[in-house]
DNA sequence: TCGGCGAAATTGTGATCACATTGATCCGAA
DNA sequence: TTCGGATCAATGTGATCACAATTTCGCCGA
C-alpha cells in the first residue's frame, strides 16, 4: 500500500555520463550539464516534475550534487520552484513564449555577427558536418537528433567569439524553450521541420554580417513562430501537471 | 603564525537582514537576495574572493544555504567559478564591458517598451520618487544609493509587465556589471554622473514608445560607456587579486 | 458521491561531517 | 639565492541526517 506523492515516471533522456557530459571535474558540474542538456534537447517535457531524489537516484549520486545542479538550471530559467517549493520544467504558454523569441532575435544575430570574424575554415566544416547531420536526423523522423543537432549549429556559431555575456544569456534561453518545442515537435512531426541553415553557411561564407543575421532571424521565426503558435493557440502547454500539483 | 589563505577582509555590506531581504521562505533564497542586492549595489568590487565559511560566518548561517546562494548568482553571471574551484566576483575587461553594454542596450529598451502599457499613475509617482532620491544621492556624493537608486528605477519600468524572460535577463546584466561601476563611481565621484532618467519619464507621461526606447538607450550608454571606458583604457579592472589568486 | 480529517509518505532544507583539493609557508639542499 | 618538497590550513565537495513542510491516501460521515 504506497502512500505519499505519485512517483513521476523516470526522467528519460537523464542518464548515465556519456561522452558529451562527462568530464573531469565535480559531480554537480556533471549533473548539471546532463540535466541542462536534457532540458535543450526536450528529453523532459514542460510541467514535469523533478525531484531531488528521484533525480540523484536516477543517476546514481547522492541528492546534494543535485541540489546544485538543480540550483543552478533554475537560476537559468530551465526549471522552476513553485510557492510549495517543488521543482518543475515551467509550462509555455503564449506570452512567455512571445518573450523568448523576441530575446532570440535580439540577441542571437548579435552573437552571430560578433563571432563572424572569428570563424575560421575548421569551425566552417564543422558547421557543415552538423547541417547534414540535422538532414539525416530530420529525414529519420528523429526528433531529439534535431534538437540536439539545431543547438550544435547554433553555438558552434556563436562559440567561434569567446563571449562571456551573450552566448551564456543565449544558452539560458534554449534552456528555457527546449523542453516546449520538444513537444512540438513530437506532435507535428519532423516534415513540418525546414532546414534554413545553408542561407547562414552561405553568408557565414560570403563574410556578409547583415546577411548572417537575417538568416539567424529568419532561423528563429520560421522555426519557432509559424509551428508553435499553432500549439500555443490552444492554451499553455504543460500545465496539466503543474496545475494539479501546485499548492 | 597564521597558515593557508590570506583571509579576505569582511565582504562589507553583505550583511544582517533588512527590510528588502528578509521575507518569508527559505534561507537560501534570503542570502542569495542579500548577496545579489550587493553586487547589484557595489558592496563587492571586482576580484574580490567570496569564501562558503566566510560568508557564512557573515551572516550568522550554515554554509548550506551559502552554497546555494551561490551557486544561483555564479548561474548568472555575477560570480565565477575558476579552475581551481574558487569563488570570485570576475573581473572587468574592455571587451566584457563591450557586451555588456550592448546587451543592455539591445534587451533594456525592449522591456521598456513592453512594460510601458502597463505604468499606470501609482507606478510613475513611485518612479518620481525614485528619480528625486537619485538626485539627493548624486548631491550627496552618496554612490551606493545612487547605485540602489538607479537600479530601482529601471527595475520598477521593467515590471511594470509582467515578464518571465526579458526582465530575469536583464537582472543577470546588473549583477554583472554591479560591482565594476562601484569601483568606477567610486574613482570619479558622484559629480562626474548626470541623472538622466527625466527624459524617460517624459516619455512615460506622453506614452511615446520610440522616445522611451530612445531614452533608456541613451541612458545605458552615456551612464556606462563614457565614463568607465576611461577606467578601462587603464587595463582590466579587479584582476590583481584574481591573478594572484587563480591557479 | 463528495468533502473533511488524520496519518503516512515524500520532498526540500539546513546542519554537520569527513575528505579531496588547493594555497601558503617553511625548511633544506644545491 | 633559488628551487623543490613537506606540512599545515583553508576551501569546496559529497554524503548523510534530522526536521519542517507539503502531498497523498484512506477512512468516515453526510
Amino acid at each position: 500500500m504506497k502512500r505519499g506523492i505519485d512517483q513521476p515516471p523516470p526522467l528519460g533522456g537523464v542518464g548515465p555520463p556519456d561522452d558529451e557530459t562527462a568530464v573531469d571535474g565535480p559531480l554537480h558540474d556533471r549533473v548539471y550539464r546532463q540535466l541542462r542538456h536534457a532540458l535543450v534537447t526536450g528529453r523532459i517535457v514542460p510541467g514535469r516534475a523533478v525531484t531531488l531524489r528521484g533525480l540523484a537516484q536516477q543517476l546514481g549520486v547522492s541528492p546534494m550534487p543535485v541540489r546544485e545542479a538543480i540550483r543552478r538550471v533554475s537560476a537559468e530559467g530551465g526549471l522552476v520552484v513553485g510557492a510549495n517549493r517543488r521543482v518543475w520544467v515551467p509550462a509555455m504558454d503564449g506570452e512567455r513564449y512571445d518573450e523568448l523569441i523576441r530575446a532570440r532575435t535580439l540577441l542571437e544575430p548579435e552573437a552571430a555577427v560578433r563571432a563572424l570574424p572569428h570563424i575560421d575554415r575548421e569551425r566552417l566544416d564543422r558547421l557543415r558536418d552538423i547541417d547534414d547531420s540535422i538532414d539525416v536526423a530530420l529525414e529519420r523522423g528523429d526528433v531529439e537528433a534535431y534538437m540536439a543537432g539545431n543547438h550544435r549549429f547554433h553555438f558552434e556559431i556563436y562559440a567561434a567569439n569567446p563571449s562571456r555575456v551573450l552566448v551564456p544569456l543565449i544558452e539560458s534561453l534554449w534552456l528555457q524553450f527546449g523542453p516546449f518545442m520538444r513537444s512540438v515537435y513530437g506532435r507535428l512531426g519532423t516534415a513540418a521541420l525546414v532546414d534554413h541553415h545553408v542561407v547562414a553557411l552561405d553568408a557565414i561564407i560570403a563574410r556578409d554580417a547583415e546577411a548572417l543575421a537575417a538568416a539567424i532571424r529568419a532561423d528563429i521565426l520560421e522555426g519557432m513562430e509559424l509551428i508553435a503558435s499553432t500549439v500555443l493557440a490552444a492554451g499553455p502547454v504543460g500545465d496539466e501537471e503543474v496545475d494539479r500539483r501546485r499548492a
